[in-house]
DNA sequence: CCTATTCTGTAACGATCGATACATAATTAT
DNA sequence: ATAATTATGTATCGATCGTTACAGAATAGG
């Protein structure tokens, strides 16, 4: 049974956001045990019961956030009729996302742990992968406009994912740096004559 | 005078090189005290005597970076006769700088403190004004090329300056995911199709 | 009731952080 | 030679890092 001895006093799932939040402004190296601990109202040891580790808490963090505050983007990729709108609501739900004041700006998994180090060896592969795995899911997307006929068979997927991925990358540093929503529509707009070019002018 | 008192035993400008890379690879909070000294071939008390402290050294490096790593890259823009072969020049020198292997991949300025914390107020400020400025930059050559007739007169020259800066910006972090030369490239090409698009047919 | 189990707050652990005190060594100026 | 000045190496500073020992509080099963 799980329900035996002193039951918990606050809630794991929002305290897990809230910590997902701490990581998400400062990075896995910037965010102290303190500040965690203040954000998520509980002391260290509660921490370390419920999570494990500063690790183990980072990377439910990730997968939280890859849930709640990456489905937006990724769910207009998968289900935009062309992959035209695809790219194009990718990267405008990317500008609306990364531009919202009421949280950190640009994306944790871009920014989270761009430094690699024997201490973080694990936290810098899991966000690796995961980038890596955006990459395939527009490679991916290409791919099927393709076989559907949208896309020229000699289009070059792999170059085009690759472009569209460095700039939603580029994105994130934009958003830092304070890009307003329409700075960063720019750059959407700046990828976007790049479709047409690639594409061809029949797409 | 400045040359009482015992002279330095090492080379003021070759540590600080050192400490570049070890800014460079590892970023300024990454980056201990005993990574930079260890790197420098030197003790903390001649690190403080030569450089002051951490967050001034970490300047410095930054200046440093600016005018040895940077020269390149920003030389192309202003040199190139036609801002297409500034644009392009400009990316492709960066796809080269950034995907060598003798040295830390992207940029020290991109990627060296992202995460503005109040420990580290000066840093982001700095880093975050040289960004600033290479937009400003490639604002600037693209406002002569307008003012030259070779963009039309509607040309949206700040749009594209952002749009530029974001896609070397990402290229940075793709960059530190292990991107080859040649996937490096392959954004060059990207961001060149869109020049295509939003110049123009003449251009 | 009692025991077992789990969580909580306090308090502290060893390690490392950035930064220095201090005595000594090495140089110039007089 | 002596004084003045600056750099070096050792050794350490207080603060903070991530983590945990421990005793007490709160629940369930018996």
């Amino acid at each position: 049974m799980s329900e035996r001895g002193r039951p918990r006093s606050f809630d794991r799932a929002s305290a897990l956001r809230r910590a997902m939040v701490v990581f998400w402004a400062k990075g896995y190296e910037g965010s102290s045990l303190s500040d965690l601990t203040a954000a998520m109202g509980i002391n260290s040891p509660s921490l370390y019961a419920a999570f494990g580790s500063k690790e183990a808490l980072f990377l439910e963090a990730i997968d939280l956030y890859t849930r709640s505050e990456g489905s937006d983007i990724w769910s207009t990729l998968e289900e935009a009729p062309t992959a035209r709108l695809a790219i194009e609501g990718f990267l405008t739900q990317t500008a609306k996302a990364y531009s919202q004041t009421d949280r950190p700006q640009g994306c944790l998994i871009a920014l989270g742990a761009l430094h690699q180090d024997s201490s973080q060896g694990l936290i810098c592969q899991d966000l690796r992968r995961r980038r890596a795995e955006n990459h395939t899911a527009l490679e991916r997307r290409l791919q099927r406009a393709v076989a559907e006929g949208e896309l020229a068979e000699n289009f070059d997927c792999k170059s085009a994912a690759t472009f569209f991925a460095t700039v939603q990358h580029g994105m994130s540093i934009q958003a830092r740096d304070g890009a307003t929503h329409s700075a960063l529509m720019a750059t959407v707009n700046g990828a976007m004559a790049a479709w047409t070019a690639m594409a061809g002018p029949h797409a």
